[in-house]
DNA sequence: GTTGAAACGGCCAGACA
DNA sequence: TGTCTGGCCGTTTCAAC
């Protein structure tokens, strides 16, 4: 996991292109980075190591599957229902993401499901860890999955 | 875009291994799932064609390349300035997602950062659209990517 | 769906700068 | 250290079934 090590423009062209499409073979990766495939191999494997490189994901479409609500829930909840609370989560297949964020105890999940029936027996199985608040998700405008520009830029 | 084909057996453990572990050869994929290569790609084109799966992509951590904040930000907007925000927020490199939500025109964003200092000057660009309500992330103590509960229960 | 053959890519060892 | 070359083996692809 280095942490300072700066990336030179290569590395940051293999991120970008991994980013975009995790199947492209390492030949064709060497190739369009300018790279011998085993020297593109090797640097695939050095980010691997570094721990900026996590894994390759194929993206699948949950609405497609019949998961057509996606919602977010922030739900305050103190000390003591703390622990019992992240270990409950654990359990809810629903949830896809919890995030611990600053103020006042609070969490934020999102949460995806086939129906508002199941979002509300969701949400009540919440009610004894703390007040959820809850907001359906109407569309997002934006989903950026290449971090191209984090990587470019600056 | 196939809506109600049901998958089968099959197709479900394609999708999670997929999920899982994006670059597997599609011949081992076949080994793993009891299918011939070639009848293993074919299902995989199918899966695309029918819109299940949406790509492939490589998880890069962003914390080791220099960007340790995420933050959530709220923001409800009013309707004439409703068009004007969602052009504005496609310029900006650190809103990394940003979904529509039920409850008076409010957008929740998530935004990706290398210090307080770039979150206070963001948080600036957007004043002029409405209220932000900003939360920064302490930690995630679940991040599901593989969807694998959701495709095999229910 | 499967099989089989040819082309291609992955990967290891060794040489080079 | 990082990269390239060559060879072996597994993978992809496509045709025919």
């Amino acid at each position: 996991m280095r942490q300072d090590t700066r990336l030179d423009e290569i590395d940051r062209k293999i991120l970008i292109e991994l980013s975009a499409n995790a199947r492209v073979p390492f030949a064709e990766l060497g190739r369009r980075v300018g790279l011998s495939p085993s020297a593109a191999i090797e640097r695939v494997r050095q980010l691997e190591s570094d721990g900026l490189l996590h894994g390759y994901h194929a993206e699948i479409d949950l609405k497609a599957l019949g998961y057509s609500i996606t919602a977010f829930i922030r739900l305050t909840c103190d000390g003591t229902r703390y622990r019992p609370f992240l270990k409950f989560i654990q359990t809810l297949d629903q949830v896809v993401e919890c995030h611990h964020l600053t103020g006042g105890d609070a969490f934020l999940l999102r949460v995806v499901l086939s129906s508002t029936a199941e979002l509300e027996q969701l949400i009540e199985k919440l009610l004894p860890y703390g007040m959820p608040t809850t907001s359906i998700v109407l569309s997002t405008p934006l989903q950026r999955r290449q971090d191209a520009h984090l990587l470019t830029k600056r």
